[in-house]
DNA sequence: GTACAACCTCAAGCTAACTTGAGGTCAAGA
DNA sequence: TCTTGACCTCAAGTTAGCTTGAGGTTGTAC
């Protein structure tokens, strides 16, 4: 390291377990900022570890990076993030956590009801959630079920 | 329909909610198994109805179609599935989406600790789950972090 | 007996999130 | 100065889960 305080993109991936590449996609797409040595190479601030260590975490949680860009984007870029912006976001993440954690309670005791009749039916035990499918972009069911009451009767 | 009992791709289609190039899809993977009719047209029995629904409610579970395949392989392919046979899958997704909800609780509160101090910081709340990212195939993060108990002390 | 919606088979395209490879440059130690 | 590992860019490849399109056939209703 030339500068004791700036990280090189290897520095970077030993220290949170990505991998340069990734770390350099990051960097495309924006998630962490890069300064550039003379020659130039990535020079990263620390803070930037604690910003990829978000995006892992994010991405443990369900986020796809887009999400994430969008959490990351309320950190100041000014300034070095201090404890109150982190805690703003750790927050948010909270809460799509716990609501997250409802749903699939939900589900759950839904499930428990389809156990109990062995029916696994979508009519009676509205084991999906119509809002989430609808709202799903890109490749994948694209309208929702209508009335099926018939349908699990005979099969 | 020629034969009252069996239904074209386009029934199954308005009955599930799939597109029908999803359910050929689903064919050719093995999900959902059809006969043909004399000119080559799919025929599929009632039964793949409820096949296909429990493959929506297990990507909805977050399995994948390679997951999926496995849990309808239980499945008899020469008689009609009865109570018992959904009986037994359900349970065992019920169990799948416990251990998952289990996990995000302990995420959940581990982030609790991490909003009380703003620190967000990977070695002292393991906010992430290591066997998750090293089992993790394809794309992604490869190797694991190992001490990094300096990093979060300047930044 | 003909119209026409619904069906068929490939092959190729798409998004997310990266990796891999080719071909070339930088930086730090001996 | 030279070596060599680390770094650079850009293009193309990868997996999952489908969709889209081209070009052609089926089946049913009139």
């Amino acid at each position: 390291m030339t500068d004791p305080v700036l990280l090189t993109i290897g520095d970077l991936a030993r220290r949170t377990g990505l991998s340069v590449s990734a770390i350099r996609f990051y960097d495309s797409r924006g998630l962490v900022a890069a300064v550039r040595s003379s020659g130039g190479q990535r020079r990263f601030e620390r803070s930037a570890i604690r910003r990829l260590s978000f995006a892992l975490i994010a991405q443990q949680m369900g986020l796809t990076l887009t999400e994430i860009e969008a959490e990351l984007s309320s950190l100041p870029l000014s300034r070095t993030p201090t404890r109150e912006d982190w805690q703003a976001i750790s927050g948010r993440m909270r809460e799509r956590l716990q609501a997250r954690i409802v749903r699939m309670e939900q589900m759950r005791d839904r499930l428990d009801g389809c156990i109990g009749c062995g029916c696994l039916s979508l009519d009676r035990c509205a084991l999906y959630n119509p809002g989430d499918r609808a709202a799903r972009a890109g490749p994948g069911p694209r309208f929702l079920m209508g009335d099926r009451a018939a349908d699990f009767e005979a099969d």
